[in-house]
DNA sequence: AAAATGAATGTAAACGTTGTCATAAATATG
DNA sequence: CATATTTATGACAACGTTTACATTCATTTT
């Protein structure tokens, strides 16, 4: 890799000029610049990246840190697609930390990227008290949070309402006259399993139906969580007769199950997922679910990222994008 | 971020031993060290992993690339997560470029990790013929290819016996007695769709079968492509009685055209594709698939690719891992 | 014609490391 | 005791940029 330094010597030139041209900075001949241009091109010379990031914090890097919790689950991949999208536009590359719900390992990744020097970074984080999120945060990294906020701590954040999607699955589940309604949840603590344990809530009571515990599984928000779950509620002396799941994984597990056990949808269980995949449509039956935007919510997050790397100082802004329940055969 | 220089102000030493303390390297008197590592607790130093990847390409400055067609294909998200997997355990940061088969797209991710002067690249080419990435591998930079390997180039290569995996698929359909069976392929200038294309034709050949090109569709490798080839195939004068279909998102696509016909799986149309996915099972009907083992492939690159780092010399390994046929109710 | 301006370019420090070399003190060797 | 060796440390250059400042020369202003 040719340096700056070798395009300098062959235009006969010092490395400032050199500089100058490639930042296309004023008063420079056009005649040195068309030389130097030129040696560039015979070099093949390309800036280096690492050397412009040392040098100067002030100026853009064109790194972004990533941080999801879960790669396998499609709703992140949408995510980090809708922020793949705006990065490239704007010339970013992105260094991706999926710590798959691992805390020490999402510490070791925030470590890693601020190491990195990356100019900014989009999150969901483990928890919402993460300190060493919220140090950075208050260190003055540009932070934009999707899905999950931080506690007590002003930063830009994108999300769904996730107590109305949970509220929309659940009320149509009533209006169609099914009467115990489990809900296999994610992990406790994250917030949105507990919005859309809000949302569950508010459902049955607005209809006059009382809240039984028992049909209420907390998990890990994996796709064994909710094969397991799914298996648990179905042994109930008396088993619900339609599910709610937290999200995509859980419908995947819970669907398995209830295959495994021969029981028809929607005959003998119905089911409602949170988080619709574009193939939704072609699952045994078709899946009703709650969709979320999540490319949108991808490049609302990058977008959000960039205006704050250009703007350090503006005001928080929190977005919160609506979900619809796509009706299919499942309910 | 505190600096060396700061630790190395506050301990009363100079930087040199400060970076032998953080490289244990030898001859540091105990009670020096001490203070040091004092020192950099109390200033929660972290070492800039920039700053030591523009010092010295020498030492691994842990930095990877990695370079993916296109991230909403699950298994490529798979192989992503063995990659992943295998980098975390060695201390080694991602950049991910998904180039969404986009040639240009390509070129600039290239040049971007050039100038991020990674440590080494898993990669699968747009083309086999992708001079740039050539180019990189002949300078010196590691590279691991998977999935697609490099024309006239030596290069570690993890892949899948692709022709096999056609081959068992397209048996498999024969021997339960279909006798039209289509093929919808992806893009044609990739290997894999090509050496399907092969398996295919050989197992009509093998089965003393005709092979009617009018059967055999390629297209871009996304889902909508295999949406819109399944409707050109259905709608053929003599419409086929099967198809194998050359990708995840091809038969997510093209279950959703037979679906939307109202055609029953595997009575009206059988249906087997390439890639498995682990709620495959839940589709309607549970698919057949030939399973590549994807996550695998990621660990293997992964591990290819740090051996590679730490001895440029070794001669290049090609590893073609195996495919097996899931047999479920779609045929 | 001297002084002031401005354009074009160069010099050198800085960013945070690593690693080579030099130096000083302590210890071992004869 | 003089010399050689080892141990512990520091000084400084280098990696490839950016940028503040300095310099040179041509042009304009008085």
């Amino acid at each position: 890799m040719a340096s700056m330094n070798e395009v300098a010597k062959k235009a006969g030139v010092s490395v400032a000029t050199v500089s100058r041209v490639l930042n296309n900075s004023t008063n420079v001949n056009d005649e040195t610049r068309a030389r130097i241009l030129k040696a560039i091109k015979a070099l093949n010379y390309q800036p280096s990246r690492v050397a412009k990031r040392l040098r100067s914090k002030s100026v853009s890097s064109n790194l972004l840190g990533v941080l999801i919790p879960d790669i396998e689950n499609p709703f992140y991949v949408d995510v980090l697609r809708g922020i793949e999208d705006v990065a490239y536009n704007h010339n970013y590359a992105i260094i991706m930390c999926n710590f798959g719900q691992d805390e020490k390992k999402e510490k070791l990744y925030l470590e890693i990227l601020q190491s990195e020097s990356i100019d900014g970074l989009i999150a969901a984080p483990a928890s919402e008290d993460d300190l060493q999120l919220k140090k950075m945060v208050s260190d003055g990294l540009p932070v934009v949070c999707v899905d999950r906020g931080l506690s007590n701590t002003e930063v830009d954040l994108v999300l769904v309402n996730n107590e109305r999607g949970a509220y929309l699955a659940v009320d149509h589940l009533i209006k169609r006259g099914y009467k115990r309604i489990a809900y296999i949840a994610g992990m406790q603590s994250i917030p949105s399993s507990r919005y859309r344990e809000m949302g569950y809530k508010k459902a049955l009571e607005d209809n006059g139906m009382t809240f039984d515990e028992t049909l209420v599984r907390f998990g890990n928000s994996k796709h064994q969580s909710g094969v397991e779950l799914c298996r648990e509620l179905l042994s109930l002396p008396e088993p619900p007769d339609a599910v709610f799941t937290g999200n995509n994984l859980i419908t995947l597990g819970a669907l398995e199950t209830i295959h495994s056990q021969g029981l028809k949808i929607p005959g003998d269980i119905a089911i409602v997922g949170f988080d619709d995949m574009y193939w939704a449509s072609s699952l045994n039956p078709p899946l009703t679910a709650v969709r979320q935007p999540a490319i949108e919510i991808g490049r609302r997050a990058g977008e959000l990222l960039i205006q704050r790397i250009s703007d350090t100082k503006r005001a928080p802004i929190q977005m919160m994008l609506n979900v619809e329940l796509i009706e299919r055969s499942s309910t």
